[in-house]
DNA sequence: TGTACATCAGTGAACGCGCGTTCACTGATGTAC
DNA sequence: TGTACATCAGTGAACGCGCGTTCACTGATGTAC
């Protein structure tokens, strides 16, 4: 006899753990996820200490569902965005850009968890960036000098992920100048490579 | 009738001090800073919880020690080695890998605190960093092409940061490897500024 | 249709524990005269 | 030299508090027949 939960059942639960998720992201961007507890997170979400249990074991096991659930399809978006027409340098930068205005407690617990205190989150961050790589080393493999792209990823790479803690300790109005700035950085590492690449702006 | 302390006495009181950084330092590095606490802190450090307040007057005070009186000297270290003889990529290369060699714990706390959950350590740390930008623009400034070197410099700050962190989760016998793969994509960016600048290797 | 039973998210009471902080004290070592 | 006093790092007891976790329970809603 197998029972299974109706839809609007499933619903509700749902609701519950993503109250759980971003209370845990809102809380982690101000005071560090390493430094939440239990019942904070619960508190926030409006749900006694105890029905954490019913979503989640501990708040490691909270913290890799932020990564699959959240960080994954952000990365996505990024990659998606980055891959539609245009110069790339200037896909990123607003790619990049747009991200931070999205969901700024979503890269805050990024770049800190990407070197934050646990391993597990550490690891898991890192699989995502990779993605980001692989499509920019695919991206420049397209042009000549192919030894060298793989440099310019590394290079693009390290800017973004620069760009991103930047975006994030400056105000909302700042965001414009510095996605110039990321612009001509990028173009600057990646157009070096491949000189066919767009360079238009 | 102003007391002054007896040398020993300022020297014993030193050691204890020194001792709760490093202890701090150790524990961050495996925890989490935030997550720490004055009496594990102490605890590690073998005094009372109390005579912590003879040091400091909380945790994020002890931070900011941290960042004043051992980052600060590792970033100074890390800029006078590159600032020698030989070409730029492998001077920075080297430095940046004996940094972590000489103290990955120290170097855990800089990357991590820099976009970790005190704000008033982020500041520190970022401006430590500052340091190192405009010692990179400088060189990079000597050659042509000098609005370009802005970019030079920015691109391999981005890649120091991200030199570190790799260096980081990597077992030390991989650095020598990292080293070279890091030495490659410096001299990319550095060198494509300013043709001028050692390439030898 | 009615009845018995299963599932399961959410709950409140209770537990033992480590936390930050306060306080009055000790003891070594200085200065004043 | 001796005596009175000041300084100050380190301490142990005690406090109130929030933590993670266990437990038995509720109540809504499913299935079996």
């Amino acid at each position: 006899m197998v029972l299974r939960a109706t839809p609007e059942k499933r619903e509700e639960k749902e609701r519950v753990r993503q109250a759980l998720l971003r209370a845990a992201l809102r809380l982690g961007a101000q005071h560090g996820f390493a430094s939440l507890g239990l019942r904070e997170v619960s508190r926030a979400a409006d749900i006694a200490p105890t029905s954490f249990y019913r979503h989640f074991s501990d708040m490691p096991e909270l913290g890799l569902a932020l990564v699959r659930e959240l960080v994954n399809p952000m990365v996505h978006t990024l990659v998606t965005q980055a891959s539609e027409g245009g110069a790339l340098s200037e896909r990123l930068a607003d790619a990049l850009v747009a991200a931070v205005n999205a969901d700024a407690e979503l890269v805050r617990f990024m770049v800190a968890e990407r070197v934050g205190a646990f391993v597990i989150l550490r690891r898991a961050i890192a699989a995502e960036f990779d993605v980001l790589t692989s499509v920019l080393a695919k991206t420049q493999r397209s042009g000549p000098r192919a030894a060298r792209s793989s440099f310019a990823a590394a290079a693009a790479l390290a800017l973004i992920y620069d760009g991103l803690v930047r975006a994030l300790d400056v105000q909302p109005d700042q965001r414009a100048a510095l996605r110039e700035q990321l612009i001509a950085q990028l173009a600057y590492v990646l157009e070096a490579s491949d000189p066919n690449e767009g360079s238009d702006a």
